[in-house]
DNA sequence: TAGATTGTTAATCGATTAACAATC
DNA sequence: TAGATTGTTAATCGATTAACAATC
């Protein structure tokens, strides 16, 4: 993939430019402009085309782009021309409603469950079983997981993060309202609800 | 409160200020430094004084800052000086979960919840009733609701956004997976989960 | 007092916007 | 061809970092 260093500014604007073009080929839309894009996103058109010419070229002068080839080129930016497959540490009311999120239809496969509760161990959740986190390591060793979803109380984040690193595992989608410390060569990428009802607040005040 | 304009970046990195700072607070230190927050939060001790100076002067020349004061402060800032009520709509797997999240302990009162499905109307969760959405109006005249969760299905969300818009709600936290449109008296914070997990990805494969 | 650290101004860096030649 | 729109360079804007006087 590219290896140029994109800023992550860019990098989450991906996933917005992937569901609307997502949409505009559903809806049998041929045809766009970085303007129209712009009209629909919210960012301006000379943006759009500084974001897109991070990685190529494109569009074609004089009659824009096809929604379609964009679309695709989209995808492959973002590395969705191939399936993850995920486990989910944490067994929760987070977990769990994770475990039926629906993530099979987008591309991702959630292939086990870990808790340490007696009463959730062997149970099954949306089809997916629930194995008891002592044989993680084990289970790491036999399955190849892309990324680990970590839904786990705060205390025990960290512990699980060292865990799954010495496992070789690359990826964390973090629910933990903490941070993981990590090395260089794995990504996290945190989903803190509460930072961002914070935020909401902070802005309901302003 | 302020009405300076602050950027959108100072403001995501509040209530990471606020959270490390709790925890100190909790394990009995007194006293800290930019320098102290540097190492520990891993911004500079540059843009922390810079931060903080957005909102006032919370430190002494030669000593640093008092925990507690700036632990106050911050709450002060973000808003977290009074509590808030919310009501969840949509009591799926993720509004479900979100109802028994545990915010009550932090300052969210979560006093509904509201679905469509006659099987979830009458029950509770958590305690907390579910209500049929049809009834949501005449609820928001009767009740003074600050922050609605809206964690229904994309293709319901922009119509219940309205319908609160109408009803004089003024922030929504957004966990549908689309973009809502509200006038600009309105605030939404987003947990867009996909773009999340998109990130993820990209970052995967760079 | 001497050392430390803030508050704040100035410098730098990076991201966004504007402009326009290339070209479909 | 004329009009439209990209790809890309240059200009601007905003955020971060550096520096340092003020002062505890």
């Amino acid at each position: 993939m590219s290896n140029k260093d994109i800023s992550m500014a860019v990098i989450r604007r991906l996933p917005k430019y992937h569901r609307y073009l997502r949409e505009m080929l559903e809806t049998g839309v041929m045809r766009t402009s970085s303007k129209e894009l712009s009209n629909i996103l919210g960012f301006s058109s000379s943006q759009i085309r500084q974001d897109f010419n991070n990685f190529g070229e494109f569009g074609q002068q004089g009659y824009g782009y096809k929604v379609e080839d964009l679309y695709n080129e989209i995808k492959k930016i973002i590395g969705l021309t191939k399936r993850y497959n995920m486990i989910i540490i944490g067994a929760g009311n987070l977990g769990s409603a994770l475990a039926n999120y629906g993530f099979y239809d987008i591309g991702f496969n959630v292939k086990a469950i870990f808790d340490n509760s007696k009463e959730k161990i062997g149970k099954e959740i949306n089809g997916i079983k629930v194995n008891d986190t002592n044989v993680l390591e084990t289970y790491l060793i036999n399955n190849d997981i892309d990324i680990v979803i970590l839904s786990v109380p705060s205390k025990a984040a960290q512990n699980i993060a060292d865990r799954l690193m010495i496992s070789g595992i690359k990826s964390i989608w973090n629910f933990s309202s903490v941070d993981i410390v990590v090395p260089d060569d794995m990504v996290i990428e945190n989903v803190h609800l509460i930072d961002s009802l914070m935020t909401l607040t902070y802005l309901i005040n302003k």
